[in-house]
DNA sequence: TATAAGATGTGAAGAACTTCACATCTCTTA
DNA sequence: TAAGAGATGTGAAGTTCTTCACATCTTATA
């Protein structure tokens, strides 16, 4: 399971491809781009990771997303007069990303029809998305926060082991925390219960999720569709 | 300035009325479609108002935008497979609203490009919207997600007075506490403190903002163009 | 205008989180 | 393999927010 309900992106996502003005080797640590740089591209990631964050202004960071391949990002300036980043993309894993320019994109958006349906198809799954983890966050408090994070992982970068759900990303608490809002110390002692009830398990920075049952449980999850409930 | 402000939209969007496969009077109190059930249609809003919310299990609920003349609402439901309404449309104010068959925009978006690219970034806005109302919610407390929620609220419904700015909706402290995922009580508490500081007054029902700058500079707000700022 | 329903206001107790401080563990890398 | 850096683990104190309980105020309606 679980890997294979990654959202396969269609045949026009990748024509993006061809639009790409030039190609950018990412580099660990550093930026892709940064809140408040005047925005004139949108980047597909060919490969690598990259985390999509905004920090306050003393300096905590939360976290939003991470993309992976055929993932894009720094959509969110296209259709706007002030375009300006409103978030940070930091590169988590090296790789290469394709850098389109907004109007050309907008352009072809506007002749290509299908690419339109699509786009709007995505858009459309990124805002469920939002919507759905809005709820678990503000809901459901830190611990809502927690659980959706980890049942969001488990879909976007789950691998099913014989013992449950291994995500295959090293995390620490401080950058799991990041993405829900909580401290350091909070996230460590509500893993740590998790761990001592079995529900889950962590090797090497990387977290198995033993009873995905529980966690879809305690916060009223739905059972969305994979789709609409993932981390990118 | 304010009411001014608020977002106008193109022709192409109020050219959807055309689409209309019926229209409804709306009454008060009565759900427009709540989550869960099949979704056909999306609505535009003629006149009145409508809750957009997401209730918990446990009966919580979390409103999330008001929406009023010239508002799209059910637009979740677009370019899914599995058509359900994730949130539910209570009608605050009677009113009008013209329901369009899912397949009918879909197909009409398709074939309407200038009508695509008007929805696309529609979707946009909104999206933006969600993402700064996100942090201020999960970065700045319940706070945060008054002061965000007052500052939005001004943007959609104020009504500039020499005092300051009226908010012409009224308003109970559980339903704005709807809005900040906090509780009646503390919401009181929170807005009694602001009202001892002269940051805001309340007259039947109705908040008048006086120092919108505090509320601003409490919650780090970068100063937002309005569009992006509102609650709708 | 009396009355009841709904909304507001507030103290007190307790739950949920954060912050601080520091110990311990686990990796690198020299 | 020793040393240092970064990550994890945990108690204790403090803050923030909720919940409960109840008093008071406001508004609509008979």
């Amino acid at each position: 399971m679980v890997q294979t309900m990654k959202p396969t992106h269609s045949i026009e996502i990748k024509e993006l491809l061809q639009l790409a003005d030039r190609t950018i080797k990412t580099v660990k640590g550093q930026y892709l781009f940064q809140e408040g740089e005047h925005a004139e591209e949108l980047y597909l990631i060919i490969s690598g990771k990259v985390q999509i964050s905004k920090i306050s202004k003393d300096g905590r960071e939360l976290a939003l997303r991470i993309c992976g391949d055929n993932d894009i990002c720094g959509e969110l300036t296209l259709f706007t007069h002030a375009p300006k980043y409103l978030l940070s993309a930091l590169i988590l894993e090296e790789g290469e990303v394709a850098a389109i320019k907004k109007e050309v994109i907008e352009r072809e958006i506007f002749q290509n029809s299908a690419l339109a349906f699509e786009f709007m198809k995505w858009m459309s799954d990124h805002f469920r998305k939002t919507q759905t983890k809005f709820r678990d966050l503000v809901l459901n408090g830190k611990k809502g926060a927690l659980f959706s994070t980890l049942i969001r992982m488990t879909n976007s970068y789950g691998i099913k082991k014989n013992d449950g759900i291994l995500i295959d990303l090293p995390l620490t608490n401080q950058e799991l925390g990041n993405f829900c809002g909580t401290s350091r110390e909070s996230t460590n002692r509500m893993l740590n219960d998790l761990k001592r009830e079995g529900i889950i398990s962590i090797k090497k920075s990387k977290i198995t999720v033993h009873n995905l049952k529980f966690l879809k449980e305690e916060i009223g999850c739905e059972n969305c569709p994979a789709t609409y409930c993932s981390i990118e």
